[in-house]
DNA sequence: CTCTTCCGATACAGCGGTGTATCGGATACG
DNA sequence: CGTATCCGATACACCGCTGTATCGGAAGAG
């Protein structure tokens, strides 16, 4: 997880560090670092997020990114080498992110699970930037039709899915969770599945804070089998 | 419903029935129906859906659907103003033909519920076929920043839930459904967050018959509170 | 401070797609 | 069968964007 794609699979990281017309090898050590060059590429990668949160993927053009970034298209094309590898290395970033404060939400609280404050506290993390959620549903499609980056989309979800399957199963036997759903595992799948159906009506209607209490009320119902109300 | 635009709201659906370069009114009665462009629209729809599904909505030019349906671009331009118009009309097409289906396939047993059955047959429908939620998704992004096209969307999600709410509270007394999720309408949300939740996932591992299981387990679990094994 | 290295700005072809205007052949109608 | 109409094919001008090659100035090392 340092930032560059793996190496063997596609979307290959060759961008300048390593290889083109300097002719040397093509370690995948970066000569330098380069304090200069992590701040345009942080500042173009911010840009994008706007970019394609506006606009979405598939309507967005290197230039435009470059220009909200205030730079030209050599700045882009020293630090990515296209667009879709750009936008690998944004999600890659953000879902880090957001992983990590779905896991520190979690952690949050004793060994036995609290799940209406666990649920709420998920619940704000998960549903915090409705433009987060339009890039990573942009970032799905896209996904969808590419192999390599589907597997990487799995993989950070199954991170997360790990995370809620760990914290549910140190819970059991203190809280009862109905078996419903079968293992811990299942219960997480089933959990996630809810996030991502609330995601898909939230980006329709844009209510941030029904999609909260819906989403609040579905995992309780899911996990306690009472219903969670008092929005 | 008439296949056509509402008329006020954006995507107006000015093609050439009715205004262009003859002068005459806009009147929204197209002069005749003519049999041959008929044809031609509907071959340039299911070019478009093919391509889309391939390569993505985003990634599609009126070029690339054209020489798909063995027209050139003369025709498209008859027949659409722009890609997106296309684009609404392909998913109107689709939508109601799967939401006649769903339809069909809820009001096949009798009056009380037999909620393994129905959720097997909606289930096969839903996610018949991968293409369909590839494009459908495509549409959901492209209408999460247009809130015309949103608004289409919706309309047919709730038709959708309409249908399922309706279903559930004819069958309520019959089969007693648990009441943590509210009213039917609770309940009918709750089964399209879980289609929508099992769609993401499908995309991404592409394996319908995982989804499907899985899907039925949610729904039965959701709706009766046990599990519904036995794939 | 000097010098090397690196990075990002600028210039340049070139391609692919768009939208429009025009025309010849197909189509429905009497 | 003739004819008015409609439809889709073709041609044209036109950006917008891409990718590369080159260069001047900033940043780090000594």
């Amino acid at each position: 997880m340092d930032g560059t794609t793996t190496g063997d699979t596609a979307m290959d990281g060759t961008t300048r560090d390593g290889t083109t017309r300097d002719g040397t090898a093509s370690d995948d050590a970066p000569k330098r670092v380069t304090r200069r060059r992590a701040r345009t590429r942080a500042r173009l990668l911010d840009a994008a997020f706007a970019v394609f949160a506006a606009k979405g993927f598939g309507r967005v053009s290197i230039e435009e990114v470059c220009e909200a970034a205030g730079f030209s298209r050599g700045a882009f094309y020293s630090n990515f080498a296209t667009l879709d590898e750009l936008f690998f290395a944004l999600y890659q970033d953000r879902a880090d992110l957001i992983a990590a404060q779905v896991a520190d939400a979690l952690a949050q609280d004793g060994p036995d699970l609290d799940v209406p404050a666990s649920v709420d506290r998920v619940t704000e993390v998960l549903l915090l930037d409705v433009d987060w959620l339009l890039v990573k549903t942009d970032f799905l499609v896209h996904a969808a039709r590419d192999p390599a980056v589907a597997r990487a989309l799995l993989d950070h979800r199954a991170r997360l899915r790990q995370a809620v399957a760990d914290r549910l199963a140190r819970a059991r036997g203190h809280t009862e969770l109905p078996a419903v759903l079968g293992d811990a595992d299942g219960a997480a799948r089933a959990v996630v599945a809810a996030y991502d159906g609330v995601t898909t009506q939230l980006l329709l209607d844009r209510d941030v804070d029904a999609a909260r209490g819906w989403l609040r009320q579905l995992l309780t119902a899911l996990l306690t089998g009472s219903s969670g109300t008092a929005a």
